[in-house]
DNA sequence: CGCTCTACCTGTGTGC
DNA sequence: TGCACACAGGTAGAGC
């Protein structure tokens, strides 16, 4: 599924691909792919066509393309949430299929472009949308990728906060906050808008390397520990980067084929039963805000409740 | 306002 | 072989 690195990914290869294209045509297969956009399918292939992608940007999971505005009009972007079987498959033209069937029968967006290829929007589970959304100006600008920044950001991204791989996030304020907040770490490290991009998987990785129990209380936590359980978090997701954003292919951004780094490298995540890499205790599954937590019961040992 | 819980969605895998 | 159901999970919004 599409974690922050692989979104990233995405959002390197679509600056590599696509911008400065103009958008031709705009085929909505399943209108619930549309959402978040006032006025529906029909009106977001209408504000697209013509339109020149001049920017794209991310902040957290959430991607957009900036598109170039008449004189005068409100700055709006494409804005587009992978949710967790989402990809932006860019087609070159001519483009050979080599799609397998499943792929095909998933595309729910097509976004026709002025060099004759397209960006395809697949997404099986349709958790992921796509919209056209207003830019409004956050207090520092928003990141563009590589430490680039943009001075706006969607409506629908306004409440989230700055993600781990952002230079401008302020870690040790990130710590403090999470420290203030009444709850517990890994409801703490999901929350958006405390600190964005961080994911059910990573969560449980970063909590395995900073040793720390997801149901430990937030308000316990040292400073130097919410402070080391955030580094964790960024270097996780930093390797994953380094580990799938090679696989970047002109013709077909793969977001599964650039999430190679999960079946290799997770110490916890999906190991129920299978030893620890630090202490070879066996992993644990456990149910926790309703999905599935793997840790290791003994370098992680669990609050004791009183 | 802060925190918690659930609906949303569909393909895959498992048990009966 | 067929059916029922659990499961995957980020986000928004309702509820307390």
């Amino acid at each position: 599924m599409p974690e922050l690195p692989e979104v990233e990914t995405v959002r390197d290869g679509l600056a590599g691909h696509v911008l400065g294209s103009t958008v031709t045509d705009v085929e909505v297969f399943r209108p619930y792919s549309v959402r978040r956009h006032e006025g529906g399918p029909v009106d977001f292939a209408a504000r697209l066509r013509g339109r020149r992608l001049v920017a794209v940007a991310r902040r957290g999971k959430f991607l957009w393309l900036e598109l170039d505005e008449p004189e005068g009009a409100p700055a709006e972007a494409l804005l587009g949430h992978l949710g967790m079987s989402g990809q932006l498959l860019v087609r070159s033209a001519p483009s050979p299929i080599l799609d397998d069937e499943a792929t095909r029968t998933h595309v729910r967006v097509r976004i026709g472009l002025d060099d004759g290829g397209a960006i395809d929007f697949v997404d099986q589970r349709t958790f992921g949308y796509l919209a056209v959304a207003d830019l409004v100006p956050t207090p520092d600008g928003a990141p563009g990728g590589l430490g680039a920044t943009v001075p706006l950001v969607p409506v629908p991204v306004a409440h989230v906060a700055r993600d781990l791989l952002d230079p401008a996030t302020d870690r040790d304020a990130v710590a403090a906050a999470m420290r203030r907040r009444r709850t517990v770490v890994k409801r703490a490290l999901l929350d958006q808008t405390l600190v964005s991009g961080v994911g059910n998987i990573y969560a449980d990785e970063a909590l395995w390397r900073a040793r720390l129990h997801g149901e430990r209380p937030t308000q316990k936590l040292t400073r130097a520990k919410a402070r080391e359980l955030l580094d964790a978090a960024a270097e996780v997701m930093t390797e994953a980067l380094a580990a799938g954003g090679t696989s970047f292919d002109a013709l077909y951004v793969n977001v599964n084929g650039a999430s190679g780094y999960f079946s290799r490298s997770l110490a916890v995540y999906g190991q129920e039963g299978e030893p620890c890499p630090r202490c070879a205790t066996p992993v644990v599954r456990t149910r926790f805000m309703n999905r599935s937590s793997y840790s290791c019961p003994t370098c992680q040992p669990p609050p004791t409740p009183r």
